[in-house]
DNA sequence: ATGAATTGTTTTATATCATAACATTTATTT
DNA sequence: AAATAAATGTTATGATATAAAACAATTCAT
């Protein structure tokens, strides 16, 4: 009779697979789909793709949709503050910004306060393009909800990524 | 008595704050602490930072751990495969294993049968290289995990996120 | 008033990722 | 069997993201 032993180390005429003598501690081995970082990454692309898609028309990108909206919550914000609370570097910021104020959705104010600082506004036009935007997202966001399951499941996987994002 | 529009139309001396008008429908903007696909994002790179500091004495990427431990469990596949099930392009994985190779902790080997493939294998370097590997990991995952408040939080977090990985 | 820190900016380097083209080899069609 | 198509690894290239260093103008701190 065929031992456990016997069938760990037969080779597989189906697959062309290895001796098990050339993968023995396998079974230490983390699962790919059970390691935290992997399928985090995972999941954080595959959102990042719908994201796309749906804003591929508005030719808007992630990191463009976030400083619009927190200018649009909170206008008159300095540079170095809507950068930083989104974990941009403030050199990186400038080209971003130009892009924005290009389109003419944004614009830099220089403040009389502090001649150093720009303070951000949307415009007229951006006011406009924001309520297309939140359309847009709003679709997108109920898509990446559904596929959740729910409500409940996103609130849950919130509270669960929140424990993940360091001090940052 | 001051009205609660009154409130939200006065300006906010301390802070400097634009006045209520140029900022309106404030209230349907959407925090960026409750948008999945952010949270999603700082989640990741706080995991990841995590992981390349864990791995900054053995310089290894995440990439370059998922590849290794591939080919660990299942020695023999073909470049394509491996680099398929990472979501790599396979003329970006060319580099990567490159790298590998010149390590020496990872090697091609031109199969007789189809002429065209590689095959993926590690050394015995590799080998020992993966214990260390697996062991600088097993502290890195537990830390994460720890964040989360334990195993059941992780086993339901990686369910969720398995519920937004697209199908590629 | 002098030195230190902040702000926006430019420049540069590196890493990541996608696409196209190619040679070699294998599979499929005729 | 010959011709055509597809797969595989590779090279080259461009786009994007990200980090770091240096700088001028301005403000802050001592």
């Amino acid at each position: 009779m065929m031992t456990l032993e016997d069938e760990a180390m037969a080779a597989d005429p189906e697959t062309g697979q290895r001796l098990a003598a050339d993968n023995e501690g396998v079974s230490q081995l983390p699962e790919m789909s059970s390691i935290v970082g992997y399928v985090l990454r995972r999941a954080q692309l595959s959102v990042f793709q719908d994201f796309i898609e749906s804003f591929a028309e508005l030719k808007l990108r992630p990191a463009e949709f976030s400083v619009l909206n927190l200018i649009a919550q909170r206008p008159g914000q300095k540079q170095s503050e809507i950068a930083e609370q989104l974990g941009i570097k403030r050199a990186n910021f400038v080209a971003l910004m130009d892009g924005l104020e290009r389109r003419g959705v944004a614009e830099r104010r220089k403040s009389p306060e502090d001649k150093r600082s720009h303070s951000l506004h949307l415009t007229a036009e951006g006011e406009r393009f924001l309520s297309e935007m939140l359309s847009v997202w709003n679709a997108h966001e109920q898509r990446i909800i559904q596929r959740l399951g729910g409500d409940a499941e996103r609130d849950k996987l919130i509270e669960l990524l929140g424990r993940l994002s360091g001090p940052d």
